[in-house]
DNA sequence: TATTGTTATACTCTATAACTATA
DNA sequence: TATAGTTATAGAGTATAACAATA
């Protein structure tokens, strides 16, 4: 006979109550930006590559965490939708240079809006003194874990 | 010419150190399960079925938020791997119903012991006042923006 | 040989919509 | 007609591995 051994619930754990506000805040960011017709992973890149040098692929990559072949997957769709512009780095011939369109140029600081708003509203129900207390609670667990990865989804 | 407008960096929002708090957590927690042969979204199926009655697709869908489809997915995936049983509803003869095989209900309190050492060994760096403030903060936002949504991913 | 990037393949997660069976 | 569930299709996100070009 199989028994039931007691199991604590989902939401015992603060990491359950971590993702489900940590969801809620990127889904509904999502929403907002899918009127500009861009993903949050693009959202992302774009913003990574704003008011920065051209920059290769695998910088990219190593920036956000993710393979060379995500980049490539996520940087041919921008190109697709005008928003990225890739080149051949001349100084290497192997090398690419990803860059931003000037259309993308115009359009980041809009997404940056959005996040704004988005993250203005999630938070607005926190004092200032709770919300640079849970700040400060976030911060220290990446500097004692070591969490470097830029969460791009 | 395009003008680079002055646009806040990714980390100045609050959201983005939750997401990267967040994806972290789960993560880890992910790479924790993957030794046990599931995902975080089929611990989140498994744990809501453990030690309740057999439901059907359409009330797991629903607290899980997620579609029915997807859920017919999930179901397949894990009867598949032998921890997910599928019956007829004696009573509805549209209806079916989801339930654990006995070797689920085996390996639900090892994966909860995972849960509890993932969560444990991220939130040690904070003194228990501390995960006490974060969980009272975390809740106050679930609990003013309305967030009932129990995050699957 | 090592590195850069792309391509091929595959899997998870999710959604929408069409469809089947039953109520 | 309405509801429950499945299936088909699609797309985002991600990874691994094979490959071509260049260093």
């Amino acid at each position: 006979m199989s028994e039931i051994a007691p199991v604590p619930a989902l939401d015992a754990h603060l990491g359950f109550w971590l993702r489900m506000v940590s969801n809620a805040v990127s889904q509904s960011f999502a929403r907002a930006l899918e009127g500009e017709g861009v993903t949050v992973a693009e959202w992302v890149f774009l913003r990574t590559l704003y008011g920065a040098e051209p920059a290769p692929p695998s910088r990219v990559a190593e920036t956000l965490g993710m393979t060379r072949g995500a980049i490539t997957k996520l940087a041919d769709r921008l190109i697709d939708k005008g928003l990225t512009a890739r080149r051949a780095d001349p100084e290497d011939g192997r090398a690419q240079l990803l860059s931003l369109t000037p259309r993308a140029r115009r359009l980041v600081p809009r997404l940056a809006a959005l996040a704004d708003a988005n993250d203005g509203a999630f938070f607005a129900s926190l004092k200032p003194s709770e919300r640079a207390q849970l700040e400060r609670l976030l911060k220290r667990i990446v500097a004692s874990r070591g969490i470097t990865e830029i969460p791009a989804t």
